[in-house]
DNA sequence: CGCATTGTTGATCTCCATCAATAATTGTGG
DNA sequence: CCACAATTATTGATGGAGATCAACAATGCG
């Protein structure tokens, strides 16, 4: 729950943003340094939160946009008896906090899946960096937009889905975008690390815990794929590209503020 | 599928933006006459889609964007075998074709539910929109970071909300939606114009039709609201919010490009 | 090495999908 | 203005995907 000590000794901690190594993959598209001194002075801290921790509650308005910079976490809305929703998952590089700046009343909580390291940046500098640098405001919009697509993509899978076709295609979201980021292992099949449990996957795509054990289990024993010592290795991506009618999203630059 | 003729000649023809009778109520916040003047120089054009016609296909990318200035229509992704899922509901005021702007490949498409009226602005204009008036760029941010807590919150209804609960979060949501932008009737119990058939709910909330009909006709016969003649009355919005565990957004003056 | 978390499997039940049929409503052309 | 077609709404019967209950194995961690 607490934000993680000493985050200035840890390899993952972000380093100034002209160093950033998220930048050095070719997913993102590039900026000027100038820009990017600009996003340095305007980034107030850096936070770490170790692995199951809150970063955000549910009810409670961030009082920054954060930007994921390593780990994994996630978006979810819960009702008041405990059901609870995951929304989306949130890779480095991804945004939080921006919808609480433009809505009241609670939207959606952020908790981490694995330990996680977060860029800083006020909200109320938000509005300078609309005003003095148009590109990066354009840049917010294109984070926010994409991730819209990833919520829109995730609705159809628990609106339309059945169970199979729901993990099929959640977990080549997932490793489309881990790859993506250069975060596959080529001399290992292209596996990327996988820190999800299973009741990580239940709550994102609206099932029981014990159901989508037995879906997950039945993908497995067909050979489809393989979890095995947190690592999700793809083994037949045709099968299940056509379970769940997967349409590979081109994968292109993204900016990053 | 056609634009609409004549729609010059029509009461619901979006007039100059000073004018926008979307502006006069006080679901928008105050922008400049400068700034007005900026937008309808931007605008390109006004188009109307008659009731049931496509505004934008699922495969295609759209050459513009657009805002809604009357009517209803709906985003909607779907699988190759027809099973069709409705992201969210569009009214006066939402804008359309965002994300494609930021995505490659198929996003969603949009349809017209009744006739609609919309104005169209250039893709390649927004840029300078971003440029000259970092305000109005920051309300295109609003206006998606909006639609995607909509989007959430369809996905929490399909993820874990039963049949009945759905579709009281859903009335209330619309029936707040359609209030805020003054489409309430206060002569008739607050009721709204609703046009939607229960086709469209079902492919909303993740159902089957049948099944919609039964949970509609269960909280219709339980007092809790009433659809007729095209309009919708909230009968018990106690019942229905504890229903759904309905939070009400506090209604808040919002942007319009 | 004990305890908590995570994963696995069987049995039973239920909510909702599907199939089938009919009524009500809307729209349209003669 | 009415007859007729098409869409939309309604209800019953049946089946199934997935939820729930229960128990136990495996894994990991302090």
């Amino acid at each position: 729950m607490p934000k993680l000590r000493q985050l200035a000794n840890r390899p993952d901690c972000p380093p100034a943003c002209t160093q950033c190594e998220l930048r050095k993959s070719d997913a993102f598209s590039p900026v000027s340094v100038g820009q990017l001194r600009y996003i340095e002075a305007m980034r107030s801290d850096r936070a770490g939160y170790s692995a199951g921790s809150q970063i955000k509650l549910e009810n409670q308005r961030a009082k920054a946009l954060f930007t994921v910079y390593s780990g994994w976490a996630f978006r979810f809305k819960s009702l008041s008896d405990g059901r609870r929703q995951i929304l989306n998952f949130l890779l480095p590089g991804d945004l939080i906090g921006l919808q609480e700046q433009f809505s009241d009343g609670p939207s959606h909580g952020v908790d981490a899946i694995t330990d996680v390291t977060l860029c800083v940046f006020p909200l109320e500098k938000l509005w300078d960096l609309y005003r003095d640098h148009s590109n990066l405001a354009y840049s917010v919009t294109w984070l926010a937009a994409r991730e819209e697509i990833n919520v829109d993509e995730n609705l159809l899978s628990t609106g339309r889905r059945n169970a199979s076709e729901r993990i099929a295609a959640l977990l080549l979201s997932l490793h489309r975008r881990a790859t993506h980021l250069g975060l596959a292992d080529i001399h290992d099949r292209g596996s990327i690390a996988f820190p999800l449990t299973q009741s990580h996957i239940a709550d994102a795509l609206g099932l029981s815990l014990i159901h989508t054990n037995r879906s997950l289990r039945k993908l497995h024993r067909a050979g489809l794929h393989l979890i095995e010592a947190g690592r999700l290795v793809i083994l037949n991506p045709k099968a299940l590209e056509r379970l769940s009618e997967y349409y590979d999203q081109p994968t292109r630059q993204v900016p990053l503020i």
